[in-house]
DNA sequence: CGTAACTCGATACTGTCACTATCTAGCACT
DNA sequence: AGTGCTAGATAGTGACAGTATCGAGTTACG
């Protein structure tokens, strides 16, 4: 297969293949000449995969490098979630600090709600994960927003997420064999979690609309707003 | 108060109050001469609002403006409520058509998984809505990289939505007499999402830590102290 | 064989985003 | 009166994700 069809079956132009190639997304096609490389359906696959984390997953083209090598160095089922689960980028920002007392004090309190909760879940998991320190820090930043960060509440939410997870597992667990295990597994990994989202906003949708039937029913199977 | 003061008590520089008051973001200061304002605690609320909104919502500027336009014209609880839900950001990009047959097909598909995930769970939410629109383009690209989207397993994804999702409004709702009402709801609305998915992330490498307990120990419980 | 169409890899350019810096004035406090 | 701060406008920056162009080589068709 020529770029030109690799461009046609999969419908992402030739220059961002190339760019893909460049920034090490996508292995090269096999040289035929000095000016001219044959692809397959691996590339195929490929760069549908890339397609699906940049858009659906909203990874940066860097995180979407760190993920593939993840996939491609896999060896283990479980060796190859840790990997894939480690390479998915933090979804908060680390912001730097503003003041240095009020900081180390809401630092510590979010640390320990956080060490609390671990606790609580019984989760076996490093205070170096980085899903801990950004954990850390979104609770940091509710802390100052007043927000409602209570233990109760939040072991609520994370015995819910547990149940996802095992979800999530469940689902890769299904392509233990196969060897598009890496391949299933970022998705399962990487999208699941755009997907919940909209699952959660439709519920949230739901829920609201269902509190206010009579003060109006406009929008109810209709129309929507510009 | 100063813009000087607004900018150290905040930690958000000069440069950067000014940005987010030509973007609209901000409302202006009291003025009290042609080249004098003063601020208040609202300011400082405020830029305490947008940086939780874009560092740890992940919101973009546009998006951001959107979300406190409608917290800015809030009236009822639930009104509030649903006007920030369609305000945020839907978390899947939508790709353009790269096939127009196989789209087509594709895309009908997806859009019968989520007519009939959306029966099944007896959700009142018009086809219009921005996040049926989304998962019905995120069931379109999982579908066109083979992976598992069964309904089956969408709805067991659903009912934990539809948990977390009143966990949310039960948390909205503790605010319902407060005049902070529209900033508590969105932080909720805004800010469960990466809170939820880092809980799920930590849930994940929890679960598959315990399946592999014997082949690496290394950094289970024990771990080096920053 | 000739040539038009295609390809490779490198380099340069473009548009968007979120700031950040600079500039011209005009106060305001001492 | 002078120093320091301010407002608002405009311009510049750096990162990101492509997109475009170019020179040189290749190849399929007539």
């Amino acid at each position: 297969m020529k770029i030109s069809e690799l461009s046609r079956t999969t419908g992402v132009p030739v220059a961002s293949i190339k760019y893909f190639r460049r920034e090490g997304l996508l292995p090269a096609g096999r040289a035929t000449a000095a000016t001219l490389a044959e692809y397959g359906d691996e590339h195929v696959q490929r760069l549908r995969l890339i397609k699906a984390l940049t858009t659906l997953g909203g990874l940066s083209i860097a995180a979407t490098r760190e993920v593939l090598t993840a996939v491609d160095r896999a060896d283990s089922a479980d060796g190859t979630l840790k990997a894939i689960s480690y390479a998915l980028p933090v979804p908060v920002a680390q912001a730097p600090a503003v003041d240095e007392d009020e900081e180390a004090r809401a630092g510590a309190a979010a640390a320990a709600d956080v060490a609390g909760l671990v606790a609580a879940m019984d989760w076996r998991i490093p205070a170096t994960s980085p899903h801990v320190r950004g954990l850390t820090t979104a609770l940091r930043e509710l802390r100052r927003l007043d927000a409602d960060y209570r233990p109760e509440r939040l072991v609520a939410y994370a015995e819910l997420a547990r149940s996802i997870a095992r979800l999530d597992l469940e689902r890769a667990a299904a392509f233990e064999d196969a060897p598009s295990l890496a391949e299933q597994a970022v998705v399962v990994l990487a999208l699941s979690g755009p997907m919940l989202e909209l699952l959660r906003r439709l519920a949230q949708e739901d829920l609201v609309r269902r509190r206010t039937t009579f003060e109006d029913s406009e929008d109810v199977g209709a129309d929507a707003p510009a």
